[in-house]
DNA sequence: TGTACATCAGTGAACGCGCGTTCACTGATGTAC
DNA sequence: TGTACATCAGTGAACGCGCGTTCACTGATGTAC
């Protein structure tokens, strides 16, 4: 006997998601302080009172935007990280999965590139959470690997930092590109990051 | 017999900064988008009609603000660049700079991290732009420098966005930043800095 | 310097509208026996 | 398997409210002569 959701259950998850599936697709040309709440249900095709069942008010619908957005960054990051190959076939790695994940994904991105510094605090916070994760799991990939070798942890963590914010800069690029902007921006993150792979290498020197 | 502006022109323009500082205040705690007309007129105390004498709407008024809060870092830049000294000083100095702006127009900084993402196209556009001619002086300043010689112009070009992407992602940390969470920002920042002038010096081993 | 007319920044009433939230409700699903 | 009751996701009417925008206006400032 499998341990499915009642059928109650089941229908309560389908209104939620598509609550966040239609915030998701208003968000596109609009805040979350700007989104009312009868819009979303009116996009649904549910009352607006329904609205109440799932969520507080829109902020909280906002923090489960940050989750699900997040969630799937994480899964794609750990695995450039874990691609071990020579350092420039992984720059130009990395360069891909981030295009390929806006690309994916260009509706969450935009939300958190959007309400990353935005005006509705508890989301704010829920994403630089999720962005001290990540520099957490960089620093920790990073410290693996052999030029890490003799470097402080402070400094290990500063440089995971660097790669984060230089990612996060890079999505919000690819985000606001047009066609023809993309190679550019393909070129000029990957010898970036080729800059910044250089001075970690001769970190030690001075 | 000096060109002062008539009585009435004085006045209206005192009205338009006041609108300009009033929204700039309001600003702090929400989005450009979420940002009522009547919100303003009544911090200023003026009808809700006298907007109208101003500005066309509130987007426009944003656009407007843009102006006000990026011209003051065009000089702050310039000056940063023109102090030749050695690197390291020059890396804590560009820092200190950052971290002094920020402290001093906090809300400009505070507004243009908001929207430079933000829901309302044409301050989006402004903004990016403002970024663009900023990228243009550093790129100008870094050519200058020695160690550019052999450099290609796209090159230059794309050190001088990494330099205005990493100023720009240190100006919001200190935004969001407690006071005990300075001192580590700004160690943070000047390492970042020193990775990639190390990693600018290498460019051309390769 | 004085007069007559033009300009125009700011007013205040009025409008229609969509908002978030409340409430008592309905009826399908779940559960105890 | 059937019955009686409990739960609870979604409803629909109603509320008070503040919004952006319009309009004809006022009265101080500006200008032409």
């Amino acid at each position: 006997m499998s341990h499915t959701l009642g059928v109650r259950q089941a229908r309560k998850q389908q209104t939620r998601q598509a609550l966040l599936d239609a915030a998701l697709g208003l968000l596109e040309h609009q805040n979350l302080s700007s989104l009312g709440l009868r819009e979303v249900t009116r996009a649904v095709g549910v009352s607006p009172t329904a609205f109440y069942r799932h969520f507080q008010d829109l902020s909280d619908l906002g923090v489960a935007l940050v989750e699900e957005s997040l969630g799937s960054l994480h899964s794609a990051i750990q695995a450039a990280m874990a691609e071990q190959r020579d350092p420039d076939r992984l720059i130009d790695r990395t360069v891909e999965i981030i295009a390929g994940h806006v690309l994916d994904h260009r509706p969450h991105i935009r939300f958190i590139a959007r309400e990353r510094h935005g005006g509705v605090r508890p989301v704010r916070e829920a994403i630089a959470t999720q962005l001290t994760h990540f520099a957490d799991e960089v620093a920790a990939g990073l410290a693996l690997q052999p030029v890490s070798d003799g470097w402080t942890d402070d400094d290990v963590r500063m440089l995971a930092e660097l790669y984060v914010d230089h990612m996060v800069t890079t999505a919000s690029q690819f985000l606001e590109a047009t066609p023809e902007d993309e190679e550019r921006i393909t070129s000029t993150a990957r010898r970036q990051l080729r800059v910044i792979s250089l001075g970690r290498r001769h970190w030690l020197d001075s």
